[in-house]
DNA sequence: GTTTTTGTTGACCATCTAGTAAACTATTAG
DNA sequence: CTAATAGTTTACTAGATGGTCAACAAAAAC
């Protein structure tokens, strides 16, 4: 079996975390080594390119996500709470970042495939395909709570792309002005998108 | 007054479509000024750096803008039509871009914004003013529509987020898809925010 | 026509960056 | 113990990139 290492797992957090905290086009690979206590030899040893690090790393990432995911559209809850919860989970990830970097930093993948998506092809498909993926889970709760009757709703796969806009818009708008004011008019914005009466019982 | 030259121009017209089509990161020095026709000892002469040059060409835009958006929000129009008419616009734009660059390529602000705001201050604090002054035209077009009674939105300001928030969203959806596709369901988007109904006679 | 102002050019430098290669080290299989 | 495998390290190259400078050119002021 020879030597084991991590090396490839720092490599994918140190890229993860410079991109969305700085940008893709700025981060270099020798930062990405230092960042990650790897030097450039072994980056060559794992990775061709930066691209294929940030690809490999945003569908490691993804993997977590996924998990997380399933269990806020876990069926066993409504499906309006599910999609009110993701906004929930998404406004207080923000305010950790913000603690932690001084930044609000909105959506990685968003914010990574508009940089990027006329340049890296491979990674845009990557992007592209887990931004759909989100959208399917949302797609499905909008489905679920129009056959209930809690909203009219019959193009649930447009009603997804509209909530997902809304709300990766107000993530990067966030970002830009750095503030976690906008995020709050979330779950109205959500709802009157989906044309259900905003009741202010909204369990979370 | 010595020589005189469109340099600067060239320069600024140079930059904006480098990084529209592209991104701020990786667009060098040399490329602007290869673009522009420009040798770099003039770009040094006229700018102190690429930022400098970034900013100055935001302002440049945006005057343009300016005119072009004081024409759609004219008090003429009814209120209602102005956002309508400000989608419909956006959206013909978009379509031209595909043709000419073979790519939707967004907003341009806000794609520059999410991308450099944690790095370059200068210019996000030019991006953000200039946002801010569009959600400004939005709001007063949303403050009217609920003075006429055409909708409900006592917090008009809040409102004009809503809908720019969804609408550089969706900008943002096409440009990573690169798809005219998702444009398409703006003005029903936009009025479902705003909580009017889709009369299916908005005229263009 | 000569001086000043404004803009242009090309050559140059230091540094950063991507990428390579060969020697070295640690782990496991036999 | 010794191969083979898996990973690490250092030093290196070539070229891109940001940035400077002094000489030059055109227009306008006098």
């Amino acid at each position: 079996m020879g030597r084991t290492s991590d090396a490839k797992e720092r490599l994918m957090a140190a890229i993860s975390e410079l991109i969305w905290t700085g940008s893709y086009g700025t981060t270099t690979i020798d930062q990405i080594c230092e960042k990650a206590g790897v030097k450039k030899g072994s980056f060559y040893y794992f990775f061709d390119s930066k691209s294929e690090l940030a690809v490999a790393a945003t569908e490691a990432e993804f993997c977590i996500r996924r998990v997380e995911l399933d269990a806020i559209f876990s069926p066993m809850v409504p499906p309006l709470e599910r999609i009110i919860n993701l906004c929930e989970i998404g406004c207080a990830r923000q305010t950790e970042l913000k603690t932690k970097f001084g930044q609000v930093l909105g959506c990685p993948l968003f914010t990574l495939g508009s940089e990027i998506c006329t340049q890296e092809k491979v990674l845009r498909e990557k992007i592209q395909e887990i931004l759909d993926c989100h959208q399917r889970y949302i797609a499905s709760a909008v489905r679920e709570a129009h056959a209930a009757g809690l909203i009219e709703a019959p193009d649930a796969a447009s009603k997804a792309r509209m909530v997902t806009a809304y709300f990766e818009g107000v993530l990067t708008q966030a970002r830009i002005l750095n503030s976690l004011e906008v995020l709050k008019e979330i779950p109205d914005g959500v709802l009157s998108i989906l044309g259900a009466k905003r009741s202010g019982a909204v369990p979370v």
